[in-house]
DNA sequence: GACGATACGGAACCGTGTTCCGATTAGCAA
DNA sequence: TTGCTAATCGGAACACGGTTCCGTATCGTC
């Protein structure tokens, strides 16, 4: 299964998130795509490496102006590349995200129940998100600027969590009054703050809500 | 006992909550206050008023300018009674902190047992940060500017949650490992957002959280 | 009414994200 | 190699928020 904890591991080969591809794919069928200027290629790559490693130092609240000057590069070029600081930061985090989407009907088939899989999916979950100072704090920003975020994240991961959830339910080991896009919400405010407070431990406060989450007919 | 969800009340006679209460007693013993001038006085009970109407129109994020152009009077009058934006915050919602932290006891003594009576006081504490839009955004923030705001809320309500676990606990109707601190924590966090999006319900997730804190043996 | 202390207003400052546009350069053709 | 042109770059400039500063206005007292 993927290491969702490990390094943002950019500069693969592939789609590097470059904005285009979060939004609608743009005008589908006007040929190839025209192919980018190979200093703008180079210039991309070394973006979402610079802004890795000023995320990890800084979090993700790392003003852009240090990302430009970690790069070597002109604010300028950061926002033709990524109309948004949160396209950025979602370009940045894609990989880990997909693979946190594609651990979900992986953990269902090798779990031994389907609550077990969905505790497994959460806590990986959970992993990414305080692992990534300020992550989980900037996709619950009411900063317009972060809608984007907040939507692809979403998009990728409710399905994946409301197969789980639905899993559960038809074996009778959750409770049936909460949807997909509740319990990620859920979960992800708790992951907010956690490394800043060494007295407040998310993932105890999340075995808590999952705790709850099991059906319980005797409720008092 | 105090209704906490119902608007902020300010406008009393006695200390309005300006910063110098808020920190630690300035120099005690220096001899009575020297009485504020009664333009001070009275800018000061105006400021809170708008205050608490710009926070019901456009959430705590509202901006400074526009509580002071709400109130007819220039930013550095803001400046001068509240030393920073937390400081107006936590004045305009003292009295709904103490309320709250008055029903604790209350709440102990007249519910039927320890259990009941944290989870009504919790009640109480997520009313009123989900009718304040942006508070419990506020709460968490990173911005240095809301630690006194972060500091008051804890220093005030910590005490409260602490002696209704403490009570659950000794009656064996929770679990031992989780402290007050991070109890309050988790449920602000599962505030945040509350009202931006329908399908999400913070009252709901904190249930969950409190059904998961009840102490049961059987772990699966 | 005069005068010192206090309080006021809002321009100015700093640090953000974002936009704009002249300078630069890659990629291609001759 | 040399031009040419469109794509790209860099960073100054803008918008906007919190905060500070200081000349001016007002209060309270003599």
């Amino acid at each position: 299964m993927a290491d969702m904890s490990s390094g943002s591991a950019p500069g693969e080969q592939a789609d590097l998130g470059s904005a285009a591809t979060l939004g609608k794919r743009a005008d589908v069928g006007s040929g190839p795509a025209p192919r980018k200027r190979a200093d703008a290629r180079r210039n991309e790559k070394t973006l979402l490496e610079a802004a890795a490693a000023a995320f990890v130092a800084s979090g993700v609240d790392v003003p852009v102006r240090d990302i430009a000057a970690r790069a070597g590069v002109g604010v300028g070029t950061i926002y033709r590349h990524f109309p948004t600081r949160a396209d950025l930061v979602a370009a940045v985090y894609r990989h880990q995200v997909e693979a946190c989407a594609a651990a979900g009907p992986e953990l269902l088939a090798s779990a031994d129940s389907p609550y077990t899989a969905l505790t497994r999916w959460i806590d990986l979950f959970v992993d990414f998100l305080v692992t990534k100072h300020g992550l989980a704090e900037a996709l619950q920003s009411d900063d317009a600027a972060f809608q984007t975020l907040h939507a692809y994240f979403l998009d990728r991961l409710v399905p994946v969590c409301a197969d789980l959830l639905a899993a559960a339910t038809r074996a009778g080991q959750v409770r049936t009054d909460i949807e997909a896009l509740e319990l990620l919400r859920g979960v992800g405010n708790l992951c907010i703050g956690a490394g800043k407070d060494s007295q407040y431990d998310a993932r105890r406060m999340v075995t808590l809500l999952l705790t709850g989450l099991q059906h319980r007919p005797s409720t008092p």
